[in-house]
DNA sequence: TGAAAATACGGAAACGATTGCGAAATGACT
DNA sequence: AGTCATTTCGCAATCGTTTCCGTATTTTCA
């Protein structure tokens, strides 16, 4: 197909042997920098480029990373990605990145295909429905790098990149209180999620901080279709509990409960304070009202994933990846969403 | 580091030859029902994966198409690779990913990357500072298989997938004129780009048709920065020759007008009646008012991108792309942004 | 029954790079 | 001049597959 020259057509254009050619490519020592300039300009007048798959499979790596992800349409993860790429761009690393759709069975299969050493790493983000985790355990004990942010997977021991979800959570559920709210909802996706539990925590120790004690039936799982979780979160806020402030814990419930209020005739902020997780703050700022957020360093932490990769990578005789957690803290802009007159 | 079985392995523990457990894995006519089942059983067992390098080397394919796109947080672009996705993933291929960030430089040097067979084939949509082509013809001629979307590069004889730029934002604009506008305005990125001369095209032949003439101050060249172009679209919007109505051609400038008219007192639809391309229908009904789109296609046209690819690279003998660009239409919704009491 | 054909498998080369080791050429030193 | 170290390069193995051959065994059929 499109193949152009390879190394021994190079050396015999070159009259020298492909060793050779290899090394001075190289840059080895045991070569003079006269052939090496020789075979240099050479190579770049043929356009030469190295066969990846043969120096992979004589390597035995890829100079690719993973990436997996729940869903694509969401700009906290595009970010993570942005800066997940503007990291391993400048050490000649390919991005492979894969969308489970919040559908553990595509995950499941999708890591088999990771563990042939197709990339050299894995950066990941489980899906909602993920509660077996055997999947991920095995790829991790056959000694593929791996690595969580945000929705992580505690029980497997290795760098875990999140916010400060429960802070965050609480002080965002603090500022609904200061405002004046006494009945708050929680919008989630599954339970079985880390972000989902560390969030609902804060958010419940902040009411009791408070002397508040939690609605059940204001806190509301929501699914992947995005029409029946508005008429969830709409039922919910013209029930007879309806609530006075919501948390949201993820940026497309926040955007499911402004469709759902614009079908009530319910007045944010004034009868109802929303905060929410979100990264768009293009987005936050032309909602109406605006809102306010709780700002993920997405970008921020797509380039700790990636620097703690490439050096786990690149230097040579690295240690395991350490067990630990390791938080970036988000911050909170108050906007009109949850302030009268702001 | 991540080894399991190899095939070597697999063969010894069977007491065969590598070949006969390749040809039996491959299901080749020349190996016997009952030793196909028993080597199938056993590489299930060892949990055999083939090594993907030394396949892409012998094989000289990789089962790796790149997506190469000037943006990441971007609905469209999201969607496209999605619908991608979903077609090759079926096929068991892989996605490499890559932002240029509107970069031409940097689109050059993520196409010299693929120039050496990583991917076996290339989806792209150009940047806005693409004019010289050349290293999109180097790699054409070199064989591999490449496709563009969105932002095409007409000159490249290969298979184009566009939307009806040129109707689209013709019946869009018309629109608008039917609502009473009488002074257009006309938002665009760079004019090098396909999209934006079509769509341009589009914008003057319906002015035309009216017996309306453009105004230039009213026709806004946008960069890269956000806020720098929401203060150039609030200057044009308050300038003498002010608009009453708006197209703007891509997503991101609708909303870059939509924080324009927040600093002022405009009103849409009354003062300014807005349209934009635009792919993010949760958002558009979220504005306020909610934006009148045209919305593109933008899964339909990452899954006819990539069916074509697939039937290229999975039938045998196969012809080159057919120069030809294929139009998937777009759908024009109105809401509350160009009709008063809508 | 004997020759031809079909079946089932193994040996070895090939894909394109890197690298350990050996060897020729050069220079240094006594 | 002869020995030895240094520089510079080539030979061949290797990574893990696939596949062209060749071959041994069995089947077919006149």
């Amino acid at each position: 197909m499109s193949t152009g020259v390879n190394l021994k057509e190079l050396a015999a254009e070159l009259k020298l042997s492909p060793s050779t050619v290899s090394r001075a490519l190289n840059d080895s020592y045991e070569i003079s920098e006269a052939t090496k300039k020789k075979v240099v300009s050479m190579a770049e007048k043929l356009n030469y480029q190295p066969n990846p798959f043969a120096r992979s499979l004589r390597e035995n790596k890829s100079k690719t990373i993973a990436v997996v992800m729940p869903e694509r349409m969401s700009n906290f993860f595009s970010k993570v990605i942005d800066g997940i790429e503007e990291v391993t761009h400048q050490h000649g690393y390919h991005l492979l990145i894969y969308s489970t759709h919040e559908d553990v069975e595509r995950e499941k299969k999708i890591l088999n295909l990771l563990m042939n050493g197709r990339a050299d790493a894995i950066v990941m983000s489980v899906s909602s429905q993920t509660s077996d985790i055997s999947h991920l355990a095995r790829l991790h004990e056959r000694g593929v790098p791996l690595i969580f942010f945000d929705r992580i997977c505690e029980s497997i021991p290795t760098t875990k990149f999140i916010t400060n979800d429960y802070e965050s959570s609480f002080e965002g559920t603090r500022h609904l209180i200061q405002q004046g709210c006494r009945k708050i909802a929680f919008l989630m996706l599954s339970k079985e999620l880390s972000i989902t539990r560390e969030r609902y925590r804060g958010y419940l120790d902040a009411l009791k901080a408070a002397g508040l004690s939690p609605t059940p039936s204001l806190q509301v799982t929501c699914a992947h279709e995005e029409e029946k979780n508005v008429e969830a979160i709409r039922n919910m806020l013209l029930s007879e509990d309806r609530p006075d402030g919501l948390v949201s814990s993820v940026e497309k419930l926040a955007l499911a409960t402004y469709h759902a209020v614009k079908k009530t005739d319910i007045k944010i902020p004034e009868d109802l304070k929303i905060i929410s997780f979100f990264s768009n703050l293009s987005i936050a700022g032309l909602l109406t009202p605006p809102l306010t957020t709780i700002t993920q360093p997405a970008f921020t932490i797509g380039e700790e994933c990636a620097k703690l990769l490439i050096k786990k990578l690149t230097k040579p005789r690295q240690p395991d990846l350490p067990n630990q957690i390791i938080s970036i803290p988000s911050s909170i802009t108050i906007r009109s969403s949850t302030v009268v007159d702001y």
